[in-house]
DNA sequence: TATTTAATAGAAAGAACGTTCTATTTAAAT
DNA sequence: ATTTAAATAGAACGTTCTTTCTATTAAATA
């Protein structure tokens, strides 16, 4: 098995223990034991438990923008249906249990600056993303918009915690079609 | 200082700690200390850490619906707004950093089932207040009315963690008159 | 083949955890 | 005034935490 396959190992297992029951309750032997590998192959990849964290962070930051990326057209008719379906299809594959950047922002905060920021930034870039896509729809509200996408978004994540990926998102959906209607008339 | 005062100033300090950072990062060493007992105080009126977050969230709950039932009026013309009025006035109060119950569903899924489904009694009493709500008030489609209510709400409560109650509670305000103009026509 | 590099298991360190114990002081009840 | 009960500070217990160390084995490179 070679390096690069352990440090994977690491990484998969961490993240799926740390987004199940969340960073604090999750111990590093836990991990070790999980993903066999020794003590030292760990330390030997991430200098600390929350250096491990920053790594995870980043790794899902880019697979939830390879979601969006991947069903999102340049020039789409409907740019903010195909986000909030997008984003449905990553609450099914890795999102079931909630945001796993608001988790670290709200474990970290004022205790790890580098953790919350890398969270916080996610968040803001995502709101970036969505006012872009408005003001390129030409939506004089575009600002506005943004933010209640956002909230849609954020909603079925936490909704899909309830009530399930399935529900949760085919409610968003169908609240951003309503919206939508309303927005262009 | 009476043994009530003890017991309020214990919960009070737990619940603060607990809600901004997060139950397994605060440790009982923390919250004896902030709340100026003894370690046997915490213990004599509760019998474990487990013990005193099952209480926490009880609190807490009864906190939730005083601010639901103040604002709602029996036979009021437009429930969903109140609710969401209602809900925005709780973030600005006690909700900048999330909800408390799901956060109990995410640290303690699997190992505590009685804090588990404390929170999650919760949320399936919120929902089915919503569709009682949509029930009276004639909505055929009242189910999906109140997963909808709900995914806003959660979405305004995620929101606020990043741009502030203020905004996150005025976007989601925006989101259910649109939405319940819809629906009326 | 010889040499360096990675990975291993497991012990050990030292701090922090939840919990219990002890001995003392304060307050209430008789 | 005497007894009973509560609350106190803080030590102590056993466990777990993150991190480091050691000594050994396996792999890769030269």
């Amino acid at each position: 098995m070679s390096r690069s396959l352990k440090k994977e190992a690491i990484l998969n297992t961490a993240e799926a223990l740390f987004y199940d029951h969340g960073f604090h309750a999750v111990g590093l032997k836990q991990i070790i034991n999980e993903s066999n590998v020794a003590t030292m192959t760990l330390y030997n990849h991430f200098s600390s438990k929350e250096h491990l964290i920053e790594e995870i962070l980043k790794n899902r930051e880019s697979q939830y923008w390879s979601y969006l990326n991947s069903s999102v057209e340049e020039e789409s008719h409907d740019p903010f249906l195909e986000i909030v379906e997008a984003h449905v299809k990553w609450l099914n594959d890795k999102g079931k249990k909630g945001c796993m950047f608001l988790r670290a922002i709200e474990e970290f905060n004022g205790t790890n600056n580098e953790i919350e920021s890398i969270a916080r930034n996610h968040k803001n870039k995502v709101l970036g993303h969505l006012r872009d896509l408005g003001q390129k729809k030409g939506y004089s509200n575009y600002e506005d918009i943004a933010f209640q996408i956002a909230v849609l978004l954020e909603g079925a994540t936490s909704m899909a915690e309830i009530v399930g990926a399935q529900q949760a998102g085919n409610q968003a959906l169908c609240m951003v079609e309503t919206l939508l209607q309303a927005w262009r008339s």
